[in-house]
DNA sequence: TACTTATTTAGAATAATTCTAAATAAGTAT
DNA sequence: ATACTTATTTAGAATTATTCTAAATAAGTA
């Protein structure tokens, strides 16, 4: 997706409710992520090195970090490989084509939602669901 | 779990089905899994210490990758946390307490599985599913 | 401008896992 | 049994993704 002014108000936003500063690297690294498809940290900093070409590992983890924890991200694993990062925050689970590799978000509606959350046991407290796919995806050769 | 008969037969059968031999590593190995709850590497290599105080890391994870390719446990794991092992096959959920760690079983009916699966438009060849609950868990303190 | 605190950085450290090459054990043939 | 072939185990090195550490830099404030 195309990074566009409504992101920057986010992040500036974000940022600024937590009492954090708005640095080139945090802007530019959440460009980024925008208009990447979940990339891994390693993306990412290959990704960023093109307009900020002395930035550390350290940094993109850290403001991998920070995005977490201001809400603007989402990150998730599939098996144990590297974590990605999700700009979209809307509830939806993933599905990975075990070819190519490629992730694809999934809209999972309320009623699957509410579903899910009635399979627990009522002695549990359920504070979020994570739905994967994986299989081959589409368009693929 | 107790180990019983039925599960030394299901792994010498799953073993000389694929031609593999039947050690006393891997006999134990099985045992600790099924008598553990969804142990990590580590635990399993742990635990396996107490009757071969020799038995190396090594030796744990080719078994235990051996018996995934055996189809006699299946890994799975919460976020980029250790891999934990599971010789139950039947299809159904994991929940894990974000205060104890502990991993809970949750049982998956078909219908919902049959909603999970329409979720994904037709393009998409569906494998494995794979759903993932966390919060707090039951008899918490 | 000086000061205080946040952020970035390179590189060391860590955790979980995989790889490598040698030692041992199993199964087979003699 | 003995020798032979192949599978398995083992210790330790290597790898991957990530976190930590301490110094350097940048931002915001007095």
């Amino acid at each position: 997706m195309k990074f566009n002014p409504s992101h920057k108000k986010q992040l500036d936003d974000a940022l600024s409710h937590k009492g954090l500063r708005a640095t080139k690297q945090r802007e530019h690294l959440f460009k980024v992520i925008i208009e990447s498809n979940h990339p891994t940290a390693d993306e990412v900093h290959l990704s960023a090195k093109t307009n900020l070409p002395t930035i550390s590992f350290a940094t993109v983890y850290n403001c991998l970090e920070t995005f977490v924890e201001c809400g603007l991200v989402r990150p998730f694993n599939f098996d144990r490989k590297a974590t990605r990062y999700d700009p979209d925050l809307t509830d939806h689970a993933h599905f990975q084509c075990k070819e190519s590799g490629d992730v694809f978000d999934i809209p999972i509606n309320d009623e699957i939602k509410s579903y899910l959350q009635k399979l627990l046991p009522a002695e549990f407290e359920l504070e979020a669901v994570e739905v994967a796919f994986r299989g081959k995806g589409p368009i693929a050769p």
